[in-house]
RNA sequence: CGGGUUGUGGCUCAGCUUGGUAGAGCGCUGCGUUCGGGACGCAGAAGUCGCUGGUUCGAAUCCAGUCAACCCGACCA
């Protein structure tokens, strides 16, 4: 028979103090509640109460995928490392994959995703064009060894993910499996209570050409975005294409190329106010090696940051130049700019400069600087091309209205692959004319366990968490004050049962605590509902009910609480 | 991997500068008084001072090495 939850037995060690090594409101509540315990850096031990709240986010996940033509599998976790050699990634990937061998000294992968164990396991399985699309999915823990796992669930070296992966016979196909996770993904923001915004993404190390992320708004999110308050346009900042405003630098004599002292003037800041102009006024110069090893120095707008992302589609693996390396070229720090560059030094500049026809540049001698330099007349550039990281101010590319700055964590991506598996790893069938051809793939992640962190995040106030009621632990909080009352206690209990029987998860606090203690867990706990009862209005037949959102409280009759409370709750469900 | 910081009962920390054999608060156990927003008294249990080596009559404290964790930067669900 189904019963209910008491606080005495219930395995949730919750902390008075913050600890010491936690930062970020989810990691310091999660601990606090006692939800969830860190084994070593980055790898988590969830207890009951983060165990119910991740089955619930599950299920949730289940549903819109099943509801959107997915079907689930589970495939192992550990992968043959030949796998990740016929992709080519097991070097892309590198040092974050965890690696192990077995006794024969064969090596295997501790799956950080899979998009090679499906595709491995649909070739030669999928023959016929009649058979697609097939979209399949897994909810399982992933391993990737980052550089610095950090606040605690929101980057592990473990993490669980529901990823799926889907085989389409052509683009058109991958585009319409593609806008149906979309409409998961939304679905599934929805209900977990997240306030999220989808926006244009680079695919990074898992490829494709079109990707989009769903970012979780939070302050403490790790990715910075751009949108459009306007148009809903919105991007991850590092893919985002803006358009950027770009100002001339001041006018010389006769239009002509100036050269000026600026003694001291090493950063565009002091630029700026030396020749009082804006820093959108100045050029930047950024001066790196390119993936094949050759010099290039990048100009951009004053004020705009050369965008990594950007910079590695356009010059591949590339670094930035040491002190040693300037040197060598005979570039000068703070004094770089396009005219009159050393021999063999490439010039990019942003595409967002062409058509500004007076630069204000470093000299490439020390202390330095040119102004009213002209392009096809004082340099010609090697290429134009998009390098400035977006932020608020830059236009936007749709409507070209101003676009807004925020902050994300990123819970979910979904791709569209198209053939660059399939291709890789010969997974082929044939369509209806008889031609073998490649699948169209399409894959989709969620972080589950960051997804906890992310409704906690959003979710919760200065005493505690604020459990939305799709993924709370329980539903409601019976609390009962006085235990050794005779009429209290029994109350309490009668209470729980009803929530019970009306299919409410209850969790009766029957601790022998003082009132303090108990209200002080149950906000930090943070079930949608706390239901009080007292000597004083038990004696009166009532009881009072506490919206942990709001904080209104309210006495309710003792024999109505359940029926009442609970009606609430499954309205809320979602 | 670079920069910064920290390792002392379960948790939060003091002690280290100036070596002398380990402390507080919370938590935990027992008893009593309390009982609607983290009570109080009394009595207890609990620590190889991260690890290794060195200096010294003597090291939590000084020196060297090492390991781990955390924070800032380069990666990503």
């Amino acid at each position: 028979m189904k019963t209910f939850q008491t606080m005495s037995s219930l395995y949730a060690p919750t902390l008075k103090e913050d600890p010491a090594d936690a930062d970020l409101a989810s990691h310091r509540l999660l601990l606090r509640a006692g939800m969830i315990r860190k084994t070593a850096a980055g790898l988590y031990s969830y207890l009951p109460l983060a165990w119910r709240s991740l089955e619930k986010i599950e299920a949730i996940i289940r549903d819109e995928m099943d509801t959107h033509g997915a079907q689930e599998v589970l495939l192992p976790i550990i992968t043959p490392a030949e796998l990740w050699e016929e992709s080519g990634r097991l070097d892309a990937y590198g040092p974050e994959l965890m690696r192990l061998s077995d006794r024969h000294d064969r090596d295997f992968v501790l799956g950080p995703t899979h998009e090679e164990t499906m595709t491995d396991l649909v070739r030669g399985e999928l023959r016929s064009y009649k058979q697609l699309p097939v979209n399949l999915y897994q909810i399982q823990q992933k391993y990737r060894d980052e550089l610095r796992p950090r606040f605690g669930l929101m980057r592990g070296r473990e993490f669980i993910m529901k990823d799926a992966y889907s085989f389409d016979a052509d683009v058109e196909g991958m585009k319409r499996t593609f806008d149906e996770m979309y409409d998961a993904y939304s679905g599934v923001c929805d209900r977990c209570g997240i306030k999220a915004l989808p926006v244009a993404a680079d695919s990074g190390q898992i490829g494709g050409s079109s990707s989009i992320e769903f970012m979780a708004l939070a302050e403490a999110g790790e990715a910075s975005l751009v949108f459009c308050p306007d148009c809903g346009y919105a991007a991850d900042e590092e893919a985002a294409t803006v358009l950027i405003s770009v100002e001339d630098g001041p006018e010389t004599h006769n239009d002509e190329l100036e050269c000026v002292d600026t003694p001291g003037a090493h950063t565009i800041a002091e630029l700026a106010a030396l020749f009082s102009v804006s820093e959108a006024a100045c050029r930047k110069a950024v001066a790196l090696m390119d993936g094949e090893g050759r010099p290039v120095v990048c100009i951009l707008p004053g004020d705009h940051e050369l965008n990594e992302v950007k910079a590695s589609h356009a010059f591949g693996d590339y670094r930035l130049m040491d002190d040693d390396e300037l040197a060598q070229y005979g570039l000068h720090k703070g004094c770089m700019g396009p005219v009159g560059l050393p021999e063999g030094v490439a010039c990019v500049c942003d595409i967002s400069l062409k058509g500004s026809l007076s630069w204000l540049v470093g000299a490439n001698k020390p202390e330095c600087h040119f102004l009213g330099a002209r392009p096809g007349r004082d340099f010609e550039p090697d290429s134009w091309e998009d390098l400035a990281s977006a932020k608020a101010s830059d236009a936007c590319p749709v409507c070209g209205k101003p676009l807004d700055a925020a902050r994300g964590i990123e819970m979910g991506q979904i791709f569209q692959l198209g053939d660059k598996y399939s291709r890789s790893m010969g997974a082929t069938f044939l369509d209806a004319q008889g031609k073998e051809q490649y699948f169209q793939m399409g894959c989709y992640g969620i972080g589950v366990t960051r997804t906890l962190a992310a409704v906690v995040e959003q979710c919760h106030d200065d005493a505690g968490i604020v459990w939305p009621v799709s993924v709370a632990p329980f539903e409601v909080e019976v609390v009962a004050l006085d235990t050794a009352d005779d009429l209290v206690w029994p109350a309490a209990q009668r209470v729980a049962d009803q929530f019970v029987a009306e299919g409410v998860q209850v969790l009766l606090d029957d601790r022998k605590e003082r009132p303090g203690v108990k209200f002080n867990d149950a906000d930090l706990l943070g079930l949608p509902y706390q239901v009080v009862l007292g000597k004083k209005a038990v004696a009166k037949g009532m009881c009072e009910v506490k919206d942990r959102a709001t904080g209104e409280r309210r006495e309710v009759a003792i024999d109505d609480v359940a029926a009442e409370v609970g009606s609430a709750v499954i309205a809320r469900r979602r």
